[in-house]
Parts: C-alpha cells; structure tokens; sequence
RNA sequence: CGCGGCGUGGAGCAGCCCGGUCAGCUCGCCAGGCUCAUAACCUGGAGGUCGUAGGUUCAAAUCCUACCGCCGCAACCA
C-alpha cells in the first residue's frame, strides 16, 4: 500500500450563506471526476472539502435566523454534504472551520509567520463608516460622493491598529516560481494574468487582522484582533490534513496535487496562498486549477438576480449521473459554460438516451433472446475491434490527457463520436439481427465483438457516471472486478477465460432503459 | 487606452497555440433505409464569403494590424 502513489486535492471552501447551487457543484463535479479517475489509476487519493464559516455573513445570517452562529453553521454544514453526496462527490474529509481543530492549527501557523518575522504591527487607514462600523473602499467613497451608500452619512478618515502579512517579501520568488513552473497555475491563460498582475502592481502586504469581532479566530499573539477570513480559509488546506497536531499524516500528504478553485478567486490561491507557505516553511500546492463559471440561459447567475438553480430540483427530474454528464460534457472545465432545461434535455435523450443507453438495451436484447444469454464458445476468443481506423491504444491515451487536463468535455466528445457512434454504425453495417437467421455463429461472432464497446466504454466513463458506468459493466460477465478496473483495460481486447454472458437482471424478459428518455 | 474572453450554416460548439489533409461535431430540418433497441439506430441532403477591412504567404478560420459588435471582471453574490 505504501508504494501507491498519493494524490491530495482540495475543493474551493464555500460561504455557508446559502445552499449550494449549480455553479458551486460544478468545481465539485470537475474535482470529483479527477479524484476518481486518480483512484482508478491506483493513486492513494485524499480529496478535501469544506465550508468557510469564520465570516461576519455567517454570524449576521445566523442572527437573522435567530440561531447560534455554530448551529446555524453546523446545519448548513449538514445540508452542503446532503447535497455533494447527491451528486456522488466522493470527497474523504470535510472542513469546517469554525471547528475547534481547525481554529488551533490555524493559530499555530499564524504563530509560525509571525515567529519567522513575516507579521508585522501597523495601522491601516481608510475611510470609516461610523454606522456599518466598517471601512469602505476608496472606491466606495469616491463613487458615493464621500458618503456610506447604505447610511447617506460622510465617511471619516480614520486609521486603526492591525496587523500586516508581509507579503511583499515574496514578490521576486513568486513571479520566478510563476514563471519557471508553468504546471502551478491552469489553465495557461490565468497564469499569464497572474504573472501580469505581478509585474504591473506589485504586491503590497495584506492586513490580515479584523478588531473587535466575536464570531472569528482570535491571533495568538494579541487575542485583541481576530484573522482575516481569508487567511484562516486558505489554511484550511493544511489543517485538514493534520498541520500543527498530526505531523505525519500532514508530511504524507502535503503539497497538494491541485486546488481545485473559481477563476474569481485565482489571486488568492495563486499569490497569497504560496507566500503563506512560504514565510511558514513550507511548500507551495503543486497546481492550482481555475475553473470556469456556469450561467444559466446565457445569463450570469447570482442570488440578487435570483436565478439560482438549486442541483437537486436537476436531479430529481434526472438523475445523479445525468446530472454529472450534462455538466461535464457541456461545460468546458477550464472555461464557462451554460445549462438551459433544454440543452440539458437534448443532450441527455441524444447522448445518453438514445447512443449509450440503448447501445446496451439493444445488446443485452439481442444476446439474450437469441442466444439464451449466454454466447457459448466465446471463452478464450479474443474480440475484434469493431471501430474501423481506429488505435484503441491511442485513443484511450487521448482520452485519458484530456482527463488528466481537466478537459473533461473532450474527452466525453471522444468517447462518445469516436466511439460509441462508430460501434452503432458496426451493428447497423453487420446487422446481428438478420445475420443470426442465416449465420449463428457469424452473428454470435459480431455481439461479441460489439459488446467489447461496452466493456471499454464504462470503463473510460468511470469517473464521470460511475453509478451507470456500473451498471453498464455489471451486465456481462467481465472477469476483471469492476473496482479494479483501470484505463489500461480499456485499452486492449482481451480473452476472457469464460464465455461471455448476460448477467443483468430482466424484468418480465425485458431490458429495463438505462437512461430512460425525457421531455 | 483598466484587465480578460468571445464573434464559425437556424441553435449550441470544436478547430486557431504548431498556417495547407478544414470547413468539422451535436441538436433541428428534408428524403430514404432498417426494425435488434428507449418512436431508438443507419445512409444521404439543404444550409456558412469562419465579425469587418487591410497585411504576411505559393497557401489563412488558423499569423500580424486596425476597426465593429457582444459579454464577464474591476463592487466579498462560485
């Protein structure tokens, strides 16, 4: 066990304000599907998720709703993981970190920055609601005429006592890091805008105290300030794993594979986030992936807009797995993407439906009912490709890059156009149904080479739609255990040492759909 | 001159980094075939000056320049 390979990822923390809708399951998903493909690959994956409870909105929320800010957090916490399980989102710990285990290992952290000199006292000045007790942005003041938008009252000048991350320490070694890995920052594009950020702006060091809050973790070294939220949020990575209280567990772990992030939040992860490690000893996360944004119908998404779709009303009309395909095959990971009702439905009846699930309807009924369900002579046969000009080697390659890019829709579009189109195409060329009334064993020959599309196709869709994925495989005799299947075994036809046979169960005789089809 | 993205047949997209084999895919539409299958599947067809104008080149959707249009971010709605 110990010679695996080990993978650790992250998801984005969420802000427990409301309940997750379909663009935060979307870095769900894309997270999901990499960590299964990873534990197919035989990778001793940790994947972490979690929520970003040290916010004021969570306290504020909480108070709206009459509750003790851990209650209210805890419930959400319950409802965010009833969802993520509603999508199959494999995920092996959840952070809270209003969590007294997180707040301890965060203070140790902020301890070590602080202890290697990279924290220091200062005073931040800016423009002061007396109302909100906050500071508005010079922006705010400038745009509202140098009044607070929500009080119509003059903003005062004023400066406080805070804390400093000495962030600016790090710029020279964060733009060389940039620049010489290109692999830390996905897609290309967002590397370019982060390495430019650097060199246009600069880094200025970040105050990462807040004074006079409750709700928060108090700073070690003067328990009068609590920590930014972000700077706590970010650590969440590391506490998860056992930073400051299990130090084996967190050296086995650590540094992270890829955070999986929001493009919005690229900056943080990107030039805070390492420079954090950084002044504490340690190591920068390997990769951070910056996935695009959901709209829907075309139309950005948000609470104030109140389009929200909520993933459980998709999946109640659907399925788990339709869900899962819908948004992995047409969103583009790296980039945006839309759902519509409609799209969602012509791509589930035309994919789903129609290709994939009645590919093995049309398999399981033509075996069984001529044959018995059982292909005698079959065992120690090797399969004949049914795909003309196509390397199935080089295309299980091709799928599995764009799977290890997080390319995830092209590697759907593959599966689906250079594969299982073409195996439907091989049955309609060979006709099975009418060869078996002149030919038997010609048209036994013929299923038997086309339920090898099967075979290869659930197994290279695995990650994405286990549970169907499953089923397709559990419907034949297959001897490699289906949790042991691996991309590699869909990337040769083999024997198989028994012949091949139906083992899916029929109701009254007849194949039950797949993905039945809707609208 | 803030930053970034996009503009390809009716709709949605891929291709552009590494110019030619590119005008491709899905849906929709029309005609035909088949009938094993979830009224599913297969074949053929109509439909695009690849935003506009220049430039580089033997050759440009693909590289360069300018312009037009749309959209994000810049304001803690992922």
């Amino acid at each position: 066990m110990t010679d695996k390979p080990r993978w650790f990822q992250t998801t984005a923390i969420d802000y427990p304000n409301s309940r997750p809708h379909i663009g935060t399951a979307f870095e769900k998903l894309g997270a999901d599907v990499q960590a299964r493909y990873r534990r197919m690959e035989g990778f001793d994956v940790y994947f972490l998720m979690g929520n970003d409870e040290n916010t004021l909105k969570v306290a504020d929320r909480a108070k709206e709703l009459g509750q003790e800010p851990q209650a209210y957090c805890d419930d959400m916490a319950r409802q965010f993981q009833h969802v993520w399980r509603a999508l199959d989102i494999s995920f092996d710990t959840f952070v809270q970190t209003s969590h007294e285990r997180h707040k301890q290992c965060c203070r140790k952290f902020v301890q070590k920055v602080h202890d290697n000199g990279y924290i220091y006292k200062g005073s931040y000045e800016g423009w002061y609601c007396p109302g909100c007790e906050e500071f508005k942005s010079d922006k705010a003041h400038a745009e509202h005429a140098g009044q607070c938008p929500a009080h119509k009252r003059p903003l005062v000048r004023r400066s406080e006592p805070c804390w400093y991350f000495e962030l600016s320490a790090f710029q020279d070694r964060l733009l060389k890091h940039l620049k010489e890995t290109p692999e830390f920052v996905q897609p290309e594009s967002r590397r370019n805008e982060m390495i430019g950020f650097i060199e246009a702006e600069g880094l200025q060091d970040l105050n990462i105290s807040r004074h006079g809050e409750q709700w928060g973790i108090k700073l070690p070294f003067d328990p009068e300030f609590t920590i930014y939220v972000w700077f706590d949020a970010l650590l969440t990575y590391v506490t998860g794993i056992g930073y400051g209280d299990d130090e084996a567990t967190f050296r086995k772990h650590w540094p992270a594979d890829v955070h999986f992030i929001g493009k919005d939040i690229t900056r943080f992860h990107t030039h805070i986030w390492p420079a954090m490690l950084w002044a504490a000893g340690e190591e920068a996360p390997k990769k951070v992936f910056s996935h695009g944004f959901v709209n829907n119908n075309g139309e950005k998404m948000g609470k104030t807009l109140g389009n929200v779709v909520d993933p459980l009303e998709i999946i109640a009309k659907s399925s788990t797995d339709a869900y899962r395909y819908y948004f992995m095959r047409e969103c583009p990971f790296p980039s945006d993407g839309d759902y519509s009702g409609q799209r969602f439905e012509e791509v589930y009846n035309s994919e789903l439906a129609n290709n994939l699930g009645n590919m093995l309807s049309r398999g399981l009924t033509l075996v069984t009912k001529n044959y018995e369900s059982k292909l005698d002579g079959t065992a120690n046969e090797t399969p004949e490709s049914v795909v003309p000009n196509l390397n199935l080697a080089e295309f299980v390659a091709t799928v599995r890059g764009h799977v290890e890019a997080c390319r995830y829709n092209l590697a759907l579009q593959a599966i689906v156009q250079d594969f299982l189109t073409p195996t439907n195409q091989y049955l309609e060329t060979n006709a099975p149904w009418k060869l078996v009334k002149t030919d038997k064993d010609a048209a036994k020959r013929v299923l038997f080479n086309a339920v090898q599309s099967l075979r290869i196709a659930s197994i290279l869709l695995k990650p994405f739609i286990p549970k169907s994925a499953e089923a397709i495989y559990t419907s034949f005799n297959f001897p490699k255990p289906w949790a042991e299947v691996e991309y590699a075994d869909a990337a040769e036809l083999k024997a198989q040492p028994d012949d091949l046979r139906v083992t899916a169960e029929l109701v009254e005789g007849k194949v039950k759909p797949l993905f039945p089809r809707i609208g």
